[in-house]
DNA sequence: GGTGCAAATGCAATATTATAACATTTTATT
DNA sequence: AATAAAATGTTATAATATTGCATTTGCACC
């Protein structure tokens, strides 16, 4: 069964990640602001990248006042530069990072009936591309990987409809 | 030797690329239109992906009047149904396909210097990819794989300098 | 040659995503 | 308290992309 699928219990995610970010932070010596940990909620909300317009109507709703699509910029740059989240860039949107501790560029699977974005943790393509990049003497930095498809969860569903 | 090296002859690229598309348009009886014609050649003008605004400024130097960025978009539509150039999405720009008769998602490396993009040929990462996503019972339909990093030529002269 | 249709293009407005520039507030340090 | 640095607020604007509708063009049909 996916790890994605009705079973799992998305809150334990949350709190995993909410966690994971404030003990990291402090490690680091910087700062897990008011603002930076509620777009990092909103991040985690679903497992469905989210865009910063998005994140800005959703803490519109939780606070009288809407910040600017600045405040929630800075915040997406302090979350990216640290790790905790990565952005997808064939989406213009946000995806919370299942692990942050260990600097890497995520591999995404995006589902397109759910929308659902899974992050790959294998060093099989990684090694792929370096390869291929290698036979043109090419020097990888940050490599992108954006796999869209269908996930094992809609599959089942469209084989019963 | 780089195949973007000084010594590779650009116009023969152009060419290639102008013939190809032209042909791959009489066989399937689709339009090889003016303007669509005319932003074939500004992708492929250079190695390096070019944005939708800066075709537009190209097309308005070329003409007496600046078409609107609606016919830009829909001649780079009409080039993507067919093959004739991909999308970067970490880059919003497009460019031309080496080879627009086999249809197929391409992987590119992208040099962070010179900003040329180079296509990959390679089933490597597609089958990393698919090994990857298999695992996870997921049915890929579109891998996007956008590497930067640093071209052989550029390091080649940061070594130099 | 006209008529009608579909595809392509022109055009104006607007949507979406992201950043620049500068003011103000907060926090930490001396 | 004085200072500096970091973070946030605010306004405006840049960059990318699409919608909706009018007009033109190419072509099959009569
Ligand atoms: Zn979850
Ligand atoms: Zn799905
Ligand atoms: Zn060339
Ligand atoms: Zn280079």
């Amino acid at each position: 069964m996916d790890e994605l699928a009705k079973q799992h219990n998305h809150q334990r995610c949350i709190d995993d990640a909410m966690t994971q970010a404030r003990e990291l932070c402090q490690r680091r010596q910087i700062k897990f602001t008011a603002i930076r940990e509620q777009v990092l909620a909103c991040v985690w909300a679903k497992h469905q990248p989210i865009g910063a317009y998005a994140i800005l109507e959703e803490l519109a709703k939780d606070s009288t006042r809407r910040p600017a699509p600045p405040t929630v910029y800075r915040a997406l740059d302090f979350l990216l530069d640290n790790g905790l989240v990565h952005r997808i860039a064939s989406l213009n949107a946000f995806i919370g990072c299942k692990d942050p501790s260990h600097h890497h560029q995520g591999h995404f699977l995006i589902c397109r009936h759910c929308r659902n974005a899974m992050e790959l943790d294998t060093d099989i393509i990684n090694s792929a591309i370096n390869t291929a990049a290698t036979q043109h003497g090419f020097a990888v930095e940050t490599p992108c990987v954006e796999v869209v498809g269908c996930c094992a969860n809609c599959q089942e569903l469209n084989r019963n409809a």
